[in-house]
DNA sequence: CCCCAATAGTTAGGTACCTAAGTACAAATA
DNA sequence: TATTTGTACTTAGGTACCTAACTATTGGGG
């Protein structure tokens, strides 16, 4: 029971190239920088696979009518209730509130959420999730859990518990990419 | 020296919040599947890490006025001789075509490249990087690879090693996620 | 020699993000 | 009590992506 979804339908085949040891050498050597290439590469390389990632991750709950942004916001809403202010959406999802907005808007055109004005707060809304959002995320979930651990299937219990470590600490560093 | 960035310029604060491992047992659970929870979380930690990098790239590069796009088109153009076609350049950076119009078309604006008709190909264009775009990368360079490198900066050279070797593990992975 | 399929690039429409500005209402303060 | 400050949400405009459709040109097969 496939949706009229009319994006991201085709693979792309492509997915960025991963740039290589050598290319990053050649870059820091043209401008006679002394960083270390390893740290180098290995940066570039994350962010490669976090754009890949993010892509597939739409192509994957394309298929289920929806988007990452969709998904989290509806997937959130269920963790809480099935209600919540879109303030406190963003917050959690960790986007700005137009953004949420925006979500909000599709997700109700599509009849999976609700706005109600919030009783408490002549400002707010509350955002309610559907019997169909609700019956959207249960039908997904199987396949969604699935997709999801096949992701990390190549890699051991061990391994598994090493990457999510070491990735935390990346995590922590990526302030300092964009920190004044 | 900063330029006219009317986006990006100030520190969201938020990023997304990154699941706990009960959240996602809660989920499992919800639907009465038999999923790994430290696999699920390991994935989503994951995806969530690559929302987040991905957005403090953008404010990297928004500091020299340009975008995480705009920035890997002009240093693959510097890489491969400063000239190349459209579709060299899609395939490289693993993006459609229309998205190269898209970057080109930016890029093109503020001077940092020049599109000519191709020689050789009635139907091409060359994308050509100009002098302003050459110093544009020189100019950012020094910054660019202080910041790539302390996003590492947590971990040892080995446990780089290995971040670099499961990451890799997880990328052949990704095409789990979206395939049919 | 001509036609037709494949390719190059652009355009149109859609999605997710962002910032900044505008509107409505709440809460604190003078 | 009136004013000011802060918060909630939306809207406007911008960027990066995507797919699909369209134009132009190339190049191979009948």
């Amino acid at each position: 029971m496939r949706r009229h979804i009319t994006f991201m339908t085709q693979h792309p085949e492509t997915g960025p190239a991963a740039p290589s040891i050598e290319q990053v050498r050649r870059q820091i050597a043209r401008y006679g920088l002394s960083a270390d290439p390893q740290a180098i590469l290995v940066a570039a390389r994350l962010m490669t696979a976090g754009a890949r990632l993010g892509q597939a991750g739409e192509v994957h709950f394309g298929r289920f009518g929806l988007s990452t942004g969709r998904y989290r916001l509806l997937a959130d809403l269920e963790d809480h209730g099935g209600e919540k202010s879109p303030s406190q959406l963003a917050a959690t999802l960790g986007v700005s509130r137009a953004t949420v907005t925006g979500l909000v808007d599709g997700l109700e055109r599509e009849g999976l959420v609700v706005r109600r004005p919030s009783a408490e707060d002549g400002r707010g809304n509350v955002v309610i999730l559907t019997a169909r959002g609700a019956d959207r995320l249960r039908e997904l979930a199987p396949e969604h859990f699935a997709r999801m651990q096949s992701l990390v299937g190549g890699l051991s219990v061990e391994e598994r518990a090493t990457f999510l470590d070491l990735l935390a600490r990346v995590v922590a560093g990526i302030d300092a990419l964009a920190e004044d």
